[in-house]
RNA sequence: GCGCCCGUAGCUCAGUUGGAUAGAGCAUCGGACUUCUAAUCCGGAGGUCGCAGGUUCGAAUCCUGCCGGGCGUGCCA
């Protein structure tokens, strides 16, 4: 409808002379309903350009329209403020767009902007050092949404983890799980104990490293290596075993965990790929070539303050080992070289200071960083009764995302980390998100849908059926009516949250749906009515069914038929 | 200090590219169920859009300064 306009807009404006082929015509749904369905400015936006007062182009531009337009799409065209142009939709437009919804089903609201596009959502990445917390949840939702819409508007959308299996973290890890392994295996074990938090004091192992991975999860780690080796490993120097035993016990978790909020990845790069197949070292030649580092202190820095950053940074450390930013650069050369047409990294507020610098040396490599696109999201804070739930990672006794989807559900899990925009901090409500009330914004959705379902199953059993044709154009009521333009909008609600890399979007249509369909719901019986009028409803009932659960299935989310 | 994010109703938050009388949920007050799921619906009350300037036909939205909160500012990731 928008696009039609604007052509006859074009059209007008032409007639009128002097309107730059540039000018680009703004249409957008007005917030009160008595602007009509759709309005434009251009008016009062030609205004400079024209030398005229608005009011009069719009009346000119109105006239116009009046002749040419399609009397079956848009039934009224008026002028009104202060030179607004608002459109009102014919009747038969709507009933023509339900028809085609429901022809559509659960392919209504695909689009295809993105056809031809290939995506790279690189989402989660966090290294295999422990369970995911909940701050990963919200990274892990965002961007499996995320991808979710860019498939939905036509994309070939590739879901990536990438991790770091090198490195001093890894190290650590695998210090820790043979401390443990230690007191289990060896006969007596020296212990001592380490600070945490404050005053509060652990007993750990003599060979526990003072920065260890204090979860209980290394025990159990730990455990596992005894169960298969005995005590053989006491003798090996290497930390090999205990670091290859550690990532993947706990790659595996994280998988689970994922897939209890029905995220599935397409691929997990790992970092050491890079370096056995040199891609490091070739964005460290590069880099050095081009002019771009310098060695200092024994170490190689890159000039990252040519780029405006406010400092340099180092990419290869004293001990010859490189810091996390150079492979993650060579991961990114990978993303170019791979041709993806989307990028899209999804990071932490914690991350704030560290893509830059990426960003920065892929622009001297020659490629257009700023088709990177970073989405950061604000930390999460878990409210119990009103309070912030305290945390420590030190002691690994924070809520993890598992402890969290256990106790709240992954749909109301996936939903509190969607309705919020990403770069608020987010208040998690526990209290309110185990409440299944409709205080529960969740439930609303989903009840609704599941009323949907039981009245549709309801008139089935009276006999009413979707087998005949529905004369659709006896939905003239005004609940009808409302409710017919807010399924109307999914589309290009929709491809809005695409283009915005904005998930909110959905949630906060969605409860507009469900809004729309209760005050229809509450106003306008099915069962009762006469066939012909109960049969077009019903339609219209099913319609609301095929948004509702299109759109939940786009926010990852269950559609149950009965609650 | 510097960089980024946030500041909108009592609370949690929408309000993308500047548009008409700033919206929603919760809480609060009042009303609606013999009938398809009341986990619902209808209505009332509630606002110096942090503060002060600026840009323009028009600013919650853009610019500048200030105030308050968060996150960074590692040869950790």
């Amino acid at each position: 409808m928008k696009d039609y306009l604007r052509t006859e807009i074009r059209h007008v404006l032409d007639t009128l002379g002097d309107v730059p082929e540039s000018f680009e015509i703004e249409l957008e749904k007005p917030a009160r309903e008595e602007h009509g369905d759709l309005a434009t400015n251009t008016a009062m936006r030609l205004a400079s350009v024209l030398q005229s007062n608005p009011r009069s182009i719009a009346e000119d531009i109105a006239e116009g329209l009046r002749e040419q337009v399609d009397p079956d799409r848009i039934r009224a065209v008026e002028v009104a403020g202060p030179g607004f142009i608002n459109f009102r939709f014919s009747q038969n437009y709507l009933f023509r767009g339900l028809a085609d919804l429901l022809e559509a089903g659960e392919w209504y609201g695909r689009s295809d902007q993105g056809a031809g596009r290939t995506a790279l959502v690189e989402y989660v990445s966090a290294n295999p050092t422990g369970p995911l917390t909940v701050g990963h949840g919200r990274n892990a939702v965002l961007g499996d949404t995320i991808a979710n819409l860019l498939d939905w508007t036509g994309h070939e959308v590739t879901r990536e983890y990438y991790f770091n299996d090198a490195g001093r973290q890894m190290r650590v890890l695998g210090a820790s799980v043979r401390a443990r392994y230690e007191a289990m295996a060896a006969d007596e074990v020296p212990t001592k104990t380490i600070e945490v938090d404050e005053g509060d004091a652990v007993e750990v192992p003599e060979s526990f490293p003072e920065d260890g991975y204090l979860g209980d999860y290394i025990t159990d780690i730990a455990r596992s290596v005894y169960d298969e080796h005995g005590a053989s490993l006491l003798t090996t120097e290497t930390l090999r075993p205990f670091i290859e035993a550690a990532e993947e016990q706990i790659l595996a978790e994280i998988e689970e965990t994922l897939a209890d909020l029905d995220i599935h990845m397409d691929a997990f790069f790992n970092e050491q790929s890079l370096y056995d197949e040199g891609q490091v070292q070739s964005v460290v030649d590069a880099l050095t070539e081009n002019g771009y580092t310098y060695e200092e202190d024994e170490a190689l820095w890159f000039k990252a303050t040519e780029f405006g950053r406010e400092k340099d940074r180092v990419l290869i450390k004293q001990s010859g080992e490189a810091t996390y930013r150079t492979p993650d650069i060579a991961y990114h050369v990978t993303k170019f070289e791979r041709d993806f047409d989307v990028i899209v990294d999804i990071f932490g507020a914690d991350h704030i200071d560290a893509y830059p610098d990426v960003l920065a040396a892929l622009d001297v490599l020659g490629y257009d960083a700023d088709r990177v696109e970073v989405i950061l999201y604000q930390f999460v804070t878990l409210v119990r009764g009103g309070e912030p739930v305290k945390m420590s990672t030190r002691r690994a006794n924070y809520v993890t995302l598992d402890d969290l989807i256990e106790e709240v559900g992954a749909d109301v899990a996936r939903f509190f980390f969607l309705m919020r925009s990403s770069d608020t901090h987010l208040n998690f409500d526990l209290e309110l998100a185990k409440e299944a009330s409709d205080k529960n914004p969740v439930f609303y959705l989903q009840y609704a849908h599941a009323r949907i379902c039981s009245v549709i199953d309801k008139a089935e059993e009276v006999g009413l059926s979707f087998d005949a044709e529905p004369d659709l154009s006896l939905l003239t009521h005004e609940d009808e009516v409302a409710l017919m333009k807010e399924l109307l909008r999914f589309p290009t609600e929709l491809q809005k949250a695409a283009e915005a890399r904005a998930p909110h979007f959905v949630p906060t249509y969605l409860r507009e749906v469900a809004t729309a369909f209760s005050q229809f719901y509450d106003r306008c019986r099915i069962v009762g009515e006469d066939d012909e009028l109960a049969v077009a409803r019903l339609h219209l009932a099913r319609a609301a069914q095929i948004v509702l659960r299109n759109g939940l299935t786009v926010l990852g989310i269950a559609a149950p038929r009965q609650m």
